[in-house]
DNA sequence: ACTTCAAATGTTAACGATAACATAAACAAA
DNA sequence: TTTGTTTATGTTATCGTTAACATTTGAAGT
């Protein structure tokens, strides 16, 4: 197989100079009509293909931007990086993407895998990092965008929410509908740095109600599971059979709780109710419908999109934009069931 | 901010030649190892990072390998991308990952982006592009691989199962349970060509059998969501009341429908079978838990992995390796409940 | 006819690394 | 000593594009 053909083929097959051939592939720059379709037409025929990694490196702008998410197969992130890549896509950003499995240290391992590609903006999910990643990060020289968090001590920019407070808002809402004796199933370890936030938020909740925070529910290691949600409502109901309700650290444990309680014939919301977090599709869909937040994962896609441009364009724009997250009220925790 | 140093900067505070720095960072290069760690610690000092883009330039070689999926938002796509990326890594291959939202002329797009960044190779999901999208893998000069199908015309190697076939395995459980007036839930647009193909398997499955092969129920625009699902199950009841069992193109719509079954009080399996598609977490842990077929998701981006290796190593192994896809009973279509 | 100016194109060097080849130093074998 | 061999380092040219500056061309203005 022979070497692809370069500007210089295309330059000589098109009579003219490489500049010419550079010129011709950008939309502004002043060539003349006909040569430009000339050009085009011998690049089509000899089958060239644009080499960006020798223009990056000329013109010193990869037109990446880094992103980090702790997992893939999840639906609130996977929302937020779509939402992130259409928004970068029209100025012509590509979107370098990598997932740390919700460990820090693969976060860091990627974080430097990353700067060597040199993006021009890096988006990390969440505040918690290694010190040397926050090293790396503060030395890269590029805008740094932290989402899904409101760190406290950020590197750069953010575009966030607080997790412990979103539990403030379902905390009241419990409490709102008769609840009292109200535990939280979680995941076991911090590797889930939000998940250890709302348990955080959680705690406080009870705590300034008068009420007890300490029905806490471990549940495996993030990201936690369907099953492993099943399993900790199982665990639940035999160590503390008098809660009357659960939150959960997402919607998909809550599920895997709601089926436990199937499988027990412990009535939703009757005798337990549950409560999840991130608004994912089977909350809306399942019966019955399980009370929860939405974040707004688009919402932070698009809003992170618009600060990273922003901030290339002028440093000038909020260093913080604040996402309001929204209580969806669902018959899990509603005692007088909706007819039908 | 300055700009930030390079290997000549580096060079000169150790006193070497840039070949020597470039030489240190490599593992099995021939460099003395007082040497080695000054320059190693010289390099730390200034923050020196590394620049893949001269690098790359230089050597020819990317690293990257260019992965193009339907959607990210996919428990199985992400499997397999994860177990993809977890392959390749070791060999220092960096994954561009895209997302093409079922549609092929967003691929077609993705993968004339991804070819300027020079890939090693180019992973793409299912059989079926556009004749542009073709020729460009077909000229790019690297290794393709498609994955998740068995394309009748592949463009190089393949990954995949049968689609259809998948179908056949389906059907024959369904009609060893002794039901007959099986239908068929799935999107009402071939956009998703791999749920296009387990429609045609179904068609073809029934007509084999004797039996009708006409009940399709359309679902809207893939992918087909719980939502889609549901709706689409309340069609069939209405529409085709004397319905026994249901195939449907994913385990999401097949979850979807059950939800609705049990809105309308229509009992699972005794009044209407259910079976999914993708052994989907949800599959195993619903209320009954969903009859699916596991295409082995991780299994695909594991041997892709390796076909990638193989393939850039010497260009000898196999250029076909099919994946068998396994039949997963749940109580969704058994008739005789178990107790437990 | 002679500037003036803009549009279209060309020339040169450089981005930051590495391949390929060259050389110096150290030590063993003859 | 001489030659050969290995190990550690240096020199030069180059990957394919674009920034910066230079030049040509043609049309318009005076």
């Amino acid at each position: 197989m022979k070497q692809s053909p370069t500007m210089k083929d295309v330059a000589a097959a098109a009579g003219v100079s490489v500049m010419t051939v550079s010129r011709a592939f950008k939309r502004d720059a002043s060539v003349g009509e006909a040569t430009r379709r000339r050009i085009q037409q011998t690049a089509e025929e000899l089958g060239y293909v644009f080499d960006s990694m020798a223009a990056n490196l000329r013109s010193q702008r990869s037109h990446f931007v880094a992103v980090t998410i702790p997992s893939l197969n999840n639906a609130n992130f996977a929302a937020t990086v779509e939402a992130l890549t259409l928004g970068l896509s029209d100025a012509g950003f590509q979107v370098l993407l990598g997932h740390s499995n919700y460990d820090v240290n693969r976060e860091e391992e990627l974080i430097a895998e990353f700067l060597r590609r040199r993006p021009e903006a890096i988006v990390v999910t969440g505040g918690r990092h290694t010190d040397k990643a926050r090293r790396m990060l503060a030395a890269a020289g590029v805008p740094v965008i932290e989402t899904w968090d409101l760190p406290e001590t950020p590197i750069g920019h953010v575009v966030g929410f607080s997790n412990a407070a979103s539990m403030e808002l379902m905390v009241g809402h419990l409490v709102g509908q008769g609840y009292r004796r109200i535990a939280f199933i979680g995941g076991d370890v911090d590797g889930d740095t939000r998940g250890a936030d709302r348990r955080r938020g959680f705690v406080a909740a009870m705590t300034a109600r008068g009420l007890d925070g300490t029905r806490l529910v471990g549940a495996g290691q993030p990201p936690v599971s369907m099953r492993e949600g099943a399993d900790a409502m199982a665990r639940l109901l035999q160590e503390l059979p008098d809660t009357e309700a659960v939150i959960c650290v997402s919607d998909l444990s809550a599920f895997g709780a709601l089926t436990e309680c199937q499988r027990r014939g412990v009535a939703v919301p009757s005798q337990m109710a549950i409560a999840g977090f991130g608004a994912y599709d089977i909350a809306e869909i399942c019966v019955p419908t399980i009370t929860t937040i939405d974040p707004n994962p688009a919402g932070i896609g698009a809003l992170t999109a618009r600060m990273v441009l922003d901030v290339l364009g002028n440093p000038q724009g909020p260093a913080l934009q604040r996402i309001t997250p929204v209580l969806r009220i669902g018959q899990s925790t509603v005692k007088v069931a909706s007819s039908r």
